[in-house]
DNA sequence: TTAAATTTTCAAAATTTATTGAAAGTTTAA
DNA sequence: TTAAACTTTCAATAAATTTTGAAAATTTAA
């Protein structure tokens, strides 16, 4: 396969991705094309790598700088902005994770911390049901806001290495 | 808190975090109706309850179904079908990482594996970002991967506390 | 200052995704 | 058989999301 194909594979393969998982499918193959830029890009080059209009392009670089993916950088004795993306797979893997535990669990485990105090009659089949539905949950998701508390810390290689060592 | 109320909080929370990560908003809902719910319900309580059409039901309980979540069920002397979820939430997370795994990681580790394979230049800064980027990501989801192959054999309190043996 | 270069905004348009509802299909009881 | 009860389908519609592009705002060089 030709670079310039495996490119274009690479980044409709990230958007494709992305839009599985509730991520505006432009802004990961933006990320995608500064993942495997050696140099920090403009936004006319990016409009026009991947055809989009100026606005969303200046939207989604907006968006990627908010999710810790994207720097701007200024070249000396130049006007325009450039823009590169951290090429670190666990630094975005982190920051990703970072952002969508802030905007996402966050929210949903306060949501399900109130629920679960709900009080009610313990001879309800409705609220046993209820209750033990809300609480297990509960509980589910606290275990992944801790590992992903841990993971948040971890440098990669003793992350999987101590996440291996037991399941092998 | 009145339990109708929290129900419903319940229910708008699922539907949010469902939405949020790429799953139709209203299958997340009908899902968490029928979590909250004794016992299993029909096509009409359903509509009822949820304020949707027929048809919107009917392909979601489809759709449930086909994840695994939901199973129809039949009274004795009755016509109707019955609609029952499992309330397992350890069920539940593997059936959905499961399914997620086949259907969006699985594809897409596929296309890193071969994308990590194409050839070039090595002095060429170009194709040396690709490959570093393709290969590092690569190797991060295969780690997710094995990761989750474990957990999809785990029983609940083996799989936390294997991981929160290390993490603390 | 001025004006050219560049970035940002946002209402309108386009696209994608989800939902409806009625007709067609299926099942079962009599 | 028939027909009532129930389920499924899917074209049309609605809703939500994304994108455009041109005008407004901002920045900088002269």
């Amino acid at each position: 396969m030709e670079l310039a194909e495996a490119k274009q594979k690479f980044i409709e393969a990230w958007g494709k991705l992305g839009s599985e998982w509730g991520i505006n499918r432009t802004m990961a193959q933006v990320h995608a094309l500064l993942l495997i830029s050696p140099e920090a890009m403009t936004t006319e080059e990016i409009m026009e790598s991947l055809s989009i209009s100026r606005g969303n392009a200046n939207m989604t670089l907006r968006d990627l700088i908010g999710w810790g993916l994207v720097e701007k950088q200024h070249k000396a004795g130049e006007r325009k902005e450039y823009f590169y993306a951290d090429k670190d797979t666990w630094n975005i893997a982190r920051q990703v994770a970072k952002e969508r535990k802030k905007r996402e669990l966050d929210p949903v485990l306060k949501v399900l911390d109130e629920l679960s105090k709900v009080k009610g009659d313990t001879a309800d089949l409705e609220y046993k049901t209820f209750n033990k539905s809300v609480t297990d949950i509960n509980r589910l998701a606290k275990n992944v806001d801790k590992t992903l508390e841990t993971m948040l810390k971890a440098e990669e290689n003793w992350f999987w290495g101590s996440i291996f060592k037991i399941f092998k």
